[in-house]
RNA sequence: GUGCCUGUAGCUCAGUUGGAUAGAGCGUCAGCCUCCGGAGCUGAAGGUCGGGCGUUCGAGUCGCCCCAGGCACGCCA
């Protein structure tokens, strides 16, 4: 779709340049050109509206101008333009031919797996940090659709040609994971009996931590007793975030995201960066002290407030080491880092983009997307919450859990990457639980997969029939005459300027609604046509080509999801 | 109070740089299996795109003002 889109904006750019040297389009310049798929057979298969946009400077009306535009069209120049058509108050359809449907499913079956992707990123590093969750407890629901949606981002960056990695950023320092190791501390000491302690301020009361706490106890008995407590908790907080950390990591393996890097909060504010970035704001005169603390001029940069960057105790609030830590990432070289946020950080948002601006990086390279809240709903709209701190809260794996009861470990997976896919990031997504689970059309997931699995059965058929595919070059793909086949090849090619533009955008859930429409259009065509036909073997064979391109899209559109493609279900 | 996000069919949501008659799934109702997998298909009903004003050939999309909901506003991270 991309290349056919660009021979027709050669040739009407070509049109009306001639138009405008015949005199008889008084303009100046050739304009830019839209184009838009078109959403009715009716109007072709690509129409531009741009008469209508040079009605105003050429003071004529946009028929007549769209009349000269086509007069100048040579089509014999492209074969892959049948007909052009004037509709409307002045929309120029453009209709493809026949050739060109060829040339699409040839290029399908000829790139398979490459199908979709591209080389606009080629030469660009790019960094996505998500998840990032405190090692306090298990990963949440929110942190499961920022797993799901950073993780296919890589994917589809990667897929148009750029470098991206995944990075998770440890946030093993600071006053929570102080609390973290002060509530293992009560918890050990209630293991051994020690009566009226409670889980201090801000501490975590989650049972996991109880059952950590139990197991320490009966490994190593009341030997921590004999250190202070201040040495205790200092222990009990490294231990804490090492078990805790294993056990996302864990999680997150199961969800099948792998990162590639995982920086250290710590590790970072032991490097000494972020006493070099605090002298770096001060020398730009950025800090100021007052109340005992040093402040940052956050109102210079526009904010309604300045913030502390040094507390009155000497220490660094975080913003410190993380500037540090964005200082660190463009040391690493990336050409553009994207960091994906949960819902309840979107008031650091602007500070962090203030920070790296401080830093003296250009406005472009960070960017910061916040993935919306995630409400887990019966089908009847019935919610249940999630709370972090109640001790009771629902966690990815309790999730995935639930549905691996209902469809088995590989299609949980599956359908909750899906449904965490399926809407925009910063739109908050009801997760129909029991939809989520129900084996039937209704569930999208399933609807998809099964259009894949039909493919592939239709192979096994003709398989058993002595029916191989042929080599593109020796099927006569002219036999594609209906009209269903034809708007499937015509979906099939739009899947690249999806991916490219789903990939800029980062917008992660066109893909899902792209596939599923694509299966909305092969199922029907399944429904009322035959592939395999005896009595008609060239087109058998052509029909063939089309159903290995159908599949080939479908499966690379998955992979792009982390999604299975199943060749039976 | 300030800032960010959201408001589209009964419900959950799509809608690429402004384009032709605003789409899909669920739900509801009515149909389709001697035939490559019925986890499928066909059809029907369902809309003042929160409201108003503006920008222009043209607005769900852009601007301003309201209304409603969510979230964030710590010397926590």
């Amino acid at each position: 779709m991309d290349e056919i889109k660009l021979e027709i904006y050669d040739i009407l750019k070509g049109a009306i340049r001639a138009a405008i040297e015949s005199g008889e389009l008084p303009i100046s310049d050739v304009p830019e050109i839209p184009f838009s798929p078109t959403k009715t057979p009716e109007h072709g298969d690509i129409a531009t509206p741009v008469a209508l946009g040079l009605a105003k400077s050429a003071k004529m009306a946009p028929r007549a101008i769209a009349e000269i535009i086509v007069k100048h069209v040579d089509c014999d120049k492209c074969p892959h333009i049948r007909d052009l058509e004037i509709a409307g108050p002045g929309f120029i359809n453009v209709y493809l031919s026949n050739e060109w449907l060829d040339d699409t499913l040839k290029t399908i079956v000829d790139a398979q797996d490459a199908y979709g992707s591209g080389e606009i990123g080629i030469g660009k590093r790019v960094q996505i940090e998500f998840v990032s969750a405190n090692p306090t407890g298990p990963l949440n629901i929110v942190s499961g659709r920022a797993a799901a949606v950073g993780d296919t981002l890589v994917n589809l960056l990667n897929a148009v040609g750029y470098e991206a990695i995944r990075e998770y950023y440890v946030n093993d320092a600071g006053g929570q994971v102080e609390r973290l190791g002060e509530s293992i501390d009560v918890r050990y000491r209630q293991a051994l009996g020690e009566k009226n302690l409670e889980i201090p301020e801000g501490g975590y009361q989650g049972e996991y931590l109880q059952e950590f706490a139990q197991t320490i106890a009966a490994e190593e008995g009341d030997a921590y007793l004999k250190l202070s407590q201040e040495e205790r908790v200092e222990l009990f907080r490294d231990k804490g975030v090492e078990h805790l950390l294993g056990q996302q990591k864990v999680s997150l393996e199961r969800f099948r995201v792998n990162f590639d890097v995982w920086t250290s909060e710590k590790a970072i504010r032991d490097s000494g960066k972020p006493d070099e970035i605090i002298e770096m704001f001060r020398e730009k005169d950025y800090l100021y002290e007052a109340e005992g603390a040093t402040w940052f001029r956050m109102t210079d940069f526009g904010d309604d407030k300045d913030c502390v960057v040094i507390r009155t105790n000497g220490e660094y609030t975080y913003f410190v080491p993380d500037a540090a830590y964005h200082h660190d990432k463009f040391d690493r070289g990336f050409d553009k880092v994207i960091d994906l946020l949960g819902p309840d950080h979107q008031g650091h948002v602007t500070r962090l983009k203030n920070f790296v601006k401080a830093l003296g990086l250009a406005d472009d390279w960070l960017e910061v997307d916040i993935i919306q809240q995630v409400n887990l709903v019966d089908s009847d709209g019935n919610r249940r919450d999630m709370s972090k701190r109640q001790g009771q809260f629902l966690t990815l794996d309790s999730l995935i859990d639930e549905l691996a009861d209902a469809v088995g470990e590989r299609f949980a997976v599956d359908v909750a990457r899906y449904f965490f896919l399926m809407r925009a990031n910063n739109s908050h997504l009801d997760f129909n639980l029991e939809l989520a689970v129900t084996q039937a059309n209704e569930n999208p997931v399933f609807y998809i997969q099964y259009a894949h699995a039909r493919c592939c059965s239709i192979f096994q058929q003709g398989k058993e029939q002595q029916i191989e595919l042929k080599p593109s070059t020796e099927v006569s793909l002219a036999l594609l005459t209906e009209a269903h086949e034809h708007e499937l090849i015509r979906k099939l090619a739009e899947f690249p300027a999806i991916v490219l533009s789903s990939a800029e955008e980062r917008e992660a859930h066109r893909i899902p609604h792209y596939l599923h429409e694509l299966a909305g259009i092969f199922h029907p065509y399944y429904n009322q046509h035959r592939v395999l036909d005896a009595s008609n073997m060239e087109r058998t064979y052509a029909r063939l080509i089309l159903i290995q391109s159908v599949q080939t899209v479908l499966a690379n559109g998955l992979r792009l999801l982390g999604i299975s493609a199943p060749e039976s279900m």
